[in-house]
DNA sequence: ATTATTCCTACTATTATGGTAGGTTTTGTA
DNA sequence: TACAAAACCTACCATAATAGTAGGAATAAT
């Protein structure tokens, strides 16, 4: 029997990346993906799918053709980790009956487990909701100055 | 592309539902897989190797043979839901880079988001750490009591 | 001896993962 | 107006995980 894990995917920690990127390195213009990704070192054909979603939520606005590029939509202080993994994982529930308004589990009256789960929803969804991009890209921001300091 | 989700996989969900099982229907007897299958409805094969992994690492202890079954090996006290879904689930670390003592990702130093995994891992294994298998299973047989009294 | 049971191993269909690849459209600039 | 740089779009792919099914061997009670 293989080993199983419940992790985020590389798809998310590189949506969150790349928010945390551009708020460190926004200068007002327009950074294009393949700064970005030499920056994250991630594939720039990768990156390119996952900065799509973020621009289709809204998360950031493009501009198309020569100079064009990416940059936040809106301060860095108004997304939180678990809005951006949200949207590239789909859901962070621990179980798919937590999902939705109604629990359409039919064990979910006589279900052993899933005062757990509902725990254990709350716990994930408090950390990440409690964490925005802009406290991530303070920290990135302090770090590098004191890398600068170094030098 | 498709929406992801970070789950807990059945075979983790269904391995706490057995050992709970076995705390609320512990006889002293052992108890036959096709039982609890009956009881759980899950599948008899699936389960048979869910058990099985649980008996590897002796949180249950089997009898082959006619009148063979499973029992929990000690008290329901003494098992957590973490201990349960970290066996079976392999690891309940959000992401691969916080397994092991020391971590092997050459951005770590400058990771921009792994103080968000770091308390992600924290609020998690707070949740499955501080439920035992036996407050499962008194929470359940004070379900089934109450139910009783309806009949 | 028979039967009930665990134990062990192999197999399978479907989906998710983590990308790669190539072309189309748009837009600034020479 | 041509060119180049960039986002945009869609298809494709290898590998692994998921959620089981299946069949038989070993063991033990009756």
């Amino acid at each position: 029997m293989v080993i199983i894990e419940m992790k985020i995917s590389s798809r998310g920690r590189y949506a969150v990346r790349i928010m945390v990127d551009l708020a460190v390195n926004n200068t007002g213009e327009y950074a294009k993906v393949n700064q970005i990704a030499k920056r994250q070192d991630i594939s720039e054909k990768y990156l390119e799918q996952i900065i799509s979603v973020l621009n289709k939520a809204g998360y950031v606005k493009s501009t198309r053709g020569a100079q064009g590029g990416y940059k936040l939509a809106r301060d860095a202080s108004s997304y939180t980790v678990g809005m951006i993994l949200r949207l590239t994982e789909g859901s962070l529930c621990p179980v798919a009956c937590l999902e939705g308004d109604v629990n359409e589990c039919e064990r979910c009256d006589t279900c052993e487990t899933l005062e757990v789960w509902k725990r254990l929803n709350v716990a994930i969804n408090q950390v990440v909701d409690s964490i925005t991009i802009a406290d991530l890209s303070d920290k990135q921001r302090a770090r590098q100055g004191a890398m600068d300091c170094l030098i």
